[in-house]
DNA sequence: CCACTTGTCTACCATATGGTAGAGAGCGGG
DNA sequence: CCCGCTCTCTACCATATGGTAGACAAGTGG
């Protein structure tokens, strides 16, 4: 039965939103602690120190997205730009049900060293497959060619931006609404299509 | 004389790199104090409050961005592609010599509405003018077909994302050397006329 | 029934933060 | 010479924050 989901993961769950939105500094652990409906010393019995919170918060960030990666990767065929597409969609979901998911991950460069550190050990095997998947690609030609460091970057890149500045997309006008969400989603992929095609020989 | 520039302009520039390097809550004004060397109080007697500085800092960086922007428009021709390699070049020279610059401007959603609100109004009149000539240059062809608003957020979402994200960076292998820096920025220049250039008829 | 563990709580504490009050130095004009 | 203005400072303050100490209740095993 969810109705009584055990302390722990509420806390988790909590925190991964309030941290994603606003911020990590700008969430005290008072803030969580009255939003899970519990005493700030039931946190620190959880997680001894901030720091714990958000590396545990990242931890299951990232375990969450590799899940959801990995999972649309084995489900899709063949085509390198279907398999991004798929990804992409399969990050996108999360990333919608839970705005707070990727905020979070741009929280990494501001925290303690040790703390990003074990973040992106957490990634780095997601990371290498994807390099040398986009680099093998390359090779047979199927995606255009470039350095495959870079290309994973910028896709990220891309993704995330427009999945976290709300006020980016404000800005020209788009509304949160489940139809402009579709064609956001529309655009970025074709977006991402056209910079990944092997370039037409003219 | 340039010796020794105002106070008034010294915070502005301490606050504008840490608050773009650390973020808004993370940069205290005993800290910025210290940086500029100058007691606290000399910054309150500047900026009234905390606020009264984010919102200057933000100000003066978009003003920034908006003239380089404009700049390098004058400064170059008629090709659509072109002019948004030129852009992007004249975007990315200011964010390098000062990092902060735009993780400053992600920071903006975080801020109290009103903040957000007076940038917005800042930056409003350049974002409607890029849409207005990506649309137009849609019309003429020369730009792949698209929702222009949604591309000018995509191509600000991907140039920012890249320039700000030193943790995605390193997690791909990337260094900060003058030479990896040269080979981002074309790699970025490439990914942008691929994913914005006219679709090829085939 | 007792020792021990688990989980939650109340009561504090040291520190850092944004901000206030007001003094004093230098300076230009009357 | 003194008034008032600009700018910077020292001295505080109220609050919020991360964290510690330890009490208390509810099992759980022997």
């Amino acid at each position: 039965m969810t109705s009584k989901p055990p302390t722990r993961e509420r806390i988790l769950d909590a925190a991964t939103d309030m941290f994603g939105v606003r911020g990590v500094d700008a969430v005290s652990l008072d803030m969580i602690a009255a939003d899970v409906g519990v005493a700030k010393q039931t946190l620190l019995y959880w997680f001894p120190s901030k720091d714990d919170l958000v590396q545990a918060v990242l931890v299951e960030a990232a375990s969450e997205l590799t899940i959801a990666t990995e999972a649309a990767i084995r489900a899709t065929g063949d085509d390198p730009l279907d398999r991004i597409e798929a990804v992409v969609r399969a990050v996108f979901r999360p990333a919608v049900r839970r705005p707070a998911l990727l905020g979070l991950i741009r929280e990494v460069s501001r925290l303690s060293p040790a703390v990003g550190e074990r973040f992106h050990a957490e990634l780095r095997p997601l990371v290498d497959r994807a390099v040398g998947y986009l680099q093998k690609e390359m090779d047979r030609g199927r995606i255009r060619q470039a350095d495959p460091r870079l290309i994973a970057a910028l896709c990220y890149a891309t993704v995330t931006g427009i999945a976290t500045e709300p006020e980016l997309l404000r800005s020209v006008g788009w509304q949160p609404t489940t139809a402009d969400l579709r064609r956001l989603r529309s655009e970025l992929l074709a977006f991402l299509r056209a910079a990944l095609a092997p370039a037409p020989r003219r």
